[in-house]
DNA sequence: TGGCCTCGAGTTCA
DNA sequence: CTCGAGGCCA
C-alpha cells in the first residue's frame, strides 16, 4: 500500500518535471513514448488503487461528463483590453504620454508576443488550479475549468517554491500552427468540419460542453499577467512576475523582452514582424507594458484600457477580396489545377493576385463561386490560400437565389481542346492530349531546361513561350537546332504582336540576348546521366529516382532496355513506377527525342563507378534545412554524398542528421522533436575538413 | 492491409 | 512548403 503511494508520487514527480521542462523551458527533457509510458504507469497504478487518484493526477485532465451549460464567473478584477496602435507616430505618442509622469530612465517596457487566442482567467487557491474563465465582457466570464483541464501545458499544480493561498494567472489560450494544420488533415481525412482559423479553433474548443472534445483540440497557453493574489507580497517589476510565473511552472513566452525608450520598443516590434512567420503561432502584434508595477498604478487606467500598456498591431495576415474568375492551369504531367483569379490585395505586406484552388474537390469544399467575396489568407509559408467564402454577401436575386452559379471543371483542356479525365480514386483531373498540348510541351521544356535539369542558362519561361507558340521548338531536341537568325526573327515576330511598344529595338542588344542563350544551351550538352533522366520529365520519376537509376543501370542503352520486371529489381520502383519508365521509352516519339538530343551532342560520363558503398557516411540519411553560408545546400549534398551519405527531402526518425543553416524552419522543429542529431554549418565544415573534402 | 517514410508535383511574389 | 500518392515493411 505504502510502496504503491510512493511509487506513485515518485512518478507523478516525474511526469510534473517533464511538463515543465517541456512546456516552461521547452527543454524535452524524456521523448514522448517515455511521457506517454510514465503516464500509462501511473493509470495502471490508480486502477488497482483508487484512492491515490486525486483530482490534480495528470490521468484526470479529462474527467467530467458533459455539462448542460457554463457557468457564469465574476472577476473579481476587471479584465481590461488593451488600447491599440497601428503605427510608429501612435506608439510615439503613446510613450510621450506616459514621459509626462515617468522621468526617462523609467521608460523601461516589458515587450511581448500578442498572440491570436482567447484571454483567459486561471485561478489557483494553495497552489491548486481551481477555476478558469473567459473574459468575457471583462466584468464576467464563463466558467471553462473542465475544459482548460484538458490543456497539457496548464499546470493542475503549480510547482514547488512558496507561492501565494490565491494567485490568479492571466494568459492566452491558442493554438499552434502545426497543431491547427495536423488537426484540420485528419478532419479532412475523418469527413468532419475543419476550422477555419487558429483563433477561431482556439475560441470554438473551449466553449465545447464536452471536454472530451476540448481534450482532442491541440490547445496550448502563455501567462501573461496577474489578477488577483493573496497572501504574498508580488515583485515589483512586470518582468520578475513573469520569472515568478515561469518558476510556479506557468508557460511564459520566450520572447519576451525588456527594453528602454522608444527606438527599442519599435526595434522589437520589427524584430518579431520579420520572424512572424517563424513563429509555431499566430501573433497580430506585440504589447509594450511598462514595467515598474508602481509606475502603472501611478498612471492608472483611462475608461476600460491601462494607460501603461498598448498593443502595437501589425498589418492583417487575412483580407477579404473579389473573386474576379476562376481559371484553369494545365501542368506538366496534363493536371488541370483550378486558380482563383482575386481583386489585388495586400496581405500582410504583399499584394496577392492568385491563389490556387488545388483541384474540384477542394472548390467544392470552399464552395467558392465567381464573384463571392472570400478570405484570403498567407501565413507561416508564403502561399496565400482561400481560406473561406463570405456566404452572407453573396450576390443573391430576388428570391434570394443565388446569382453566380456553381464552378464546373472544364470538359475539354482549354489550351489544347483534348478531353480531361479524372482518375478513379485521383484528386487532379488531367488533360489527355500529352505532348499534342501546348500547355503540356511548354512545362516539359521547362523541366527539361531547369536547374536541377539540363540547367539551362537564359532560357526562362517566357522565351519558351514564344519558342513553342511560334513552333520554332516542338520538342526538346529543336533546342538544340536553334541559331541566331531564328532566335532574331522569333524576337521580332513577338515584338510585333499587339499591345508590345514599337519595333526597333536595338540589334546588338537582341543578338546579345540570342549569343547568351546559344552558349547557354552549348554548355547544357556536357550534363550528368541523373540529370538526363530527370529531365526527360517520365512521370514519378524525380530527382532521388533519376539518381537510383542512374547508379543502377550505368548508362542509358541499359535502362532504355530494361523491362518492367528489371525494373521491379531496382529499389524504390514499384510496379506503377516501373510501368511509367518502360511505357516511356517504348514511345518511338521519345526514342527519337533522345537519338536527337544524343546526335546534336548531350553527353556525360559513363560508369563513374562511384565507389561510394565504403564512404565515413555510409548508411547514413542527411537531410539539410535553412540557408548556408559557404555553398548552397545543393554543394553541401554533393559533397556529403561523395562521403557515402544518403541526402533526403524530408525528416524523419530515420534520419541520421540534420544539417540545420539559418532560418531553418519546420524541419528544424521536426528534428528536435524526434531527438534526430542536428549540426550547424560550422559542425558540417569541420566534419568536412576532417575527411579531407573542405569547401 | 495498414501505417509509416519518402518522393514528386505544383505553387506565389518581388 | 505542403499535399497526395507510391513504395516498403510489419
Amino acid at each position: 500500500m505504502h510502496a504503491a503511494k510512493q511509487i506513485h508520487e515518485r512518478l507523478l514527480a516525474q511526469i510534473e518535471d517533464a511538463n515543465y521542462r517541456y512546456y516552461v523551458l521547452d527543454d524535452p527533457s524524456i521523448p514522448d513514448s517515455e511521457y506517454d509510458h510514465l503516464l500509462r504507469e501511473i493509470e495502471r497504478l490508480e486502477q488497482a488503487h483508487p484512492e491515490l487518484a486525486t483530482p490534480d493526477s495528470p490521468t484526470r485532465r479529462v474527467g467530467h461528463a458533459v455539462q448542460a451549460s457554463f457557468g457564469k464567473v465574476k472577476h473579481r478584477i476587471a479584465m481590461l483590453s488593451l488600447a491599440n496602435a497601428f503605427s510608429d507616430e501612435e506608439v510615439a505618442d503613446f510613450l510621450h504620454r506616459i514621459a509626462n509622469t515617468v522621468p526617462p530612465e523609467q521608460l523601461e517596457f516589458s515587450c511581448e508576443p500578442k498572440l491570436d487566442g482567447l484571454a483567459i482567467s486561471l485561478r489557483y487557491e494553495d497552489g491548486r488550479l481551481v477555476q478558469a474563465a473567459t473574459r468575457g465582457d471583462g466584468e464576467e466570464g464563463e466558467d471553462v475549468t473542465v475544459n482548460i483541464r484538458t490543456i497539457r501545458c496548464i499546470p493542475l499544480k503549480l510547482r514547488g517554491q512558496p507561492y501565494p493561498k490565491v494567485l490568479e494567472v492571466r494568459g492566452e489560450v491558442y493554438m499552434p500552427r502545426r497543431g491547427f494544420e495536423i488537426y484540420n488533415h485528419r478532419a479532412l481525412q475523418r469527413n468532419e468540419k475543419t476550422l477555419a482559423n487558429p483563433r477561431n479553433g482556439a475560441a470554438g474548443s473551449l466553449r465545447q460542453l464536452d471536454p472530451k472534445i476540448t481534450a482532442s483540440r491541440p490547445l496550448s497557453f502563455y501567462a501573461y499577467a496577474i489578477g488577483e493574489t493573496e497572501g504574498m507580497a508580488m515583485p515589483g517589476t512586470h518582468t520578475e512576475i513573469l520569472a515568478m510565473l515561469r518558476a510556479w511552472g506557468l508557460p511564459v513566452s520566450a520572447e519576451v523582452k525588456t527594453v528602454l525608450g522608444l527606438q527599442a520598443v519599435l526595434e522589437y516590434y520589427r524584430g518579431m514582424l520579420q520572424r512572424r512567420d517563424g513563429l509555431a503561432y499566430d501573433i497580430d502584434g506585440v504589447v509594450y507594458k511598462l514595467d515598474s508595477i508602481s509606475w502603472q498604478n501611478e498612471l492608472g487606467f483611462v475608461s476600460r484600457a491601462p494607460r501603461w500598456a498598448i498593443a502595437h498591431k501589425f498589418p492583417a495576415l487575412e483580407q477579404a477580396t473579389t473573386v474576379l474568375a476562376i481559371d484553369v492551369q494545365v501542368g506538366r504531367t496534363g493536371a488541370i489545377t483550378p486558380v482563383a483569379r482575386l481583386q489585388p490585395v495586400n496581405v500582410a505586406g504583399v499584394t496577392v493576385t492568385n491563389a490556387t484552388l488545388h483541384n474540384a474537390d477542394q472548390i467544392a469544399r470552399l464552395g467558392v463561386r465567381v464573384g463571392d467575396r472570400v478570405i484570403v489568407r498567407r501565413a507561416g509559408d508564403v502561399i496565400p490560400e482561400v481560406v473561406r467564402v463570405m456566404l452572407q454577401e453573396r450576390p443573391k436575386d430576388a428570391r434570394g437565389e443565388p446569382l453566380n452559379p456553381d464552378f464546373e471543371m472544364p470538359v475539354k483542356c482549354p489550351v489544347c481542346g483534348s478531353d480531361i479525365s479524372r482518375e478513379e480514386g485521383e484528386s487532379a483531373s488531367r488533360c489527355t492530349g500529352g505532348l499534342y498540348c501546348d500547355a503540356q510541351r511548354k512545362q516539359a521544356i521547362i523541366h527539361f531546361a531547369s536547374r536541377k535539369a539540363m540547367d539551362i542558362a537564359g532560357l526562362g519561361e517566357r522565351i519558351i513561350d514564344d519558342l513553342v507558340s511560334y513552333d520554332y521548338v516542338h520538342h526538346v531536341a529543336d533546342l538544340y537546332a536553334l541559331d541566331i537568325e531564328t532566335l532574331q526573327e522569333m524576337r521580332r515576330r513577338s515584338q510585333a504582336e499587339p499591345g508590345q511598344q514599337d519595333i526597333g529595338p536595338i540589334k546588338n542588344e537582341a543578338s546579345k540576348w540570342a549569343e547568351n542563350l546559344l552558349t547557354g544551351i552549348a554548355a547544357s550538352k556536357k550534363t550528368r546521366l541523373d540529370r538526363f533522366i530527370y529531365a526527360l520529365g517520365i512521370r514519378d520519376v524525380g530527382e532521388a529516382t533519376a539518381k537510383t537509376l542512374a547508379r543502377q543501370f550505368g548508362d542509358l542503352p541499359a535502362l532504355m532496355q530494361a523491362d518492367e520486371q528489371r525494373l521491379l529489381r531496382i529499389p524504390d520502383v514499384g510496379p506503377i513506377v516501373a510501368r511509367r519508365i518502360a511505357a516511356f521509352f517504348a514511345q518511338t516519339h521519345n526514342r527519337e527525342v533522345i537519338d536527337g538530343l544524343l546526335k546534336a551532342g548531350v553527353h556525360w560520363p559513363v560508369n563513374e563507378a562511384k565507389a561510394e558503398a565504403d564512404g565515413p557516411l555510409s548508411g547514413q540519411t542527411f537531410v539539410l534545412t535553412g540557408s548556408l553560408m559557404a555553398f548552397t545546400r545543393e554543394q553541401a549534398g554533393e559533397k556529403l554524398e561523395a562521403l557515402g551519405a544518403k541526402i533526403a527531402s524530408s525528416v524523419s526518425k530515420k534520419t541520421s542528421v540534420l544539417v540545420a543553416g539559418e532560418d531553418a524552419g519546420s524541419k528544424l522543429a521536426k528534428a528536435r522533436a524526434l531527438n534526430v542529431r542536428v549540426w550547424s554549418e560550422q559542425d558540417l565544415l569541420d566534419f568536412l575538413a576532417e575527411h579531407g573534402a573542405g569547401a
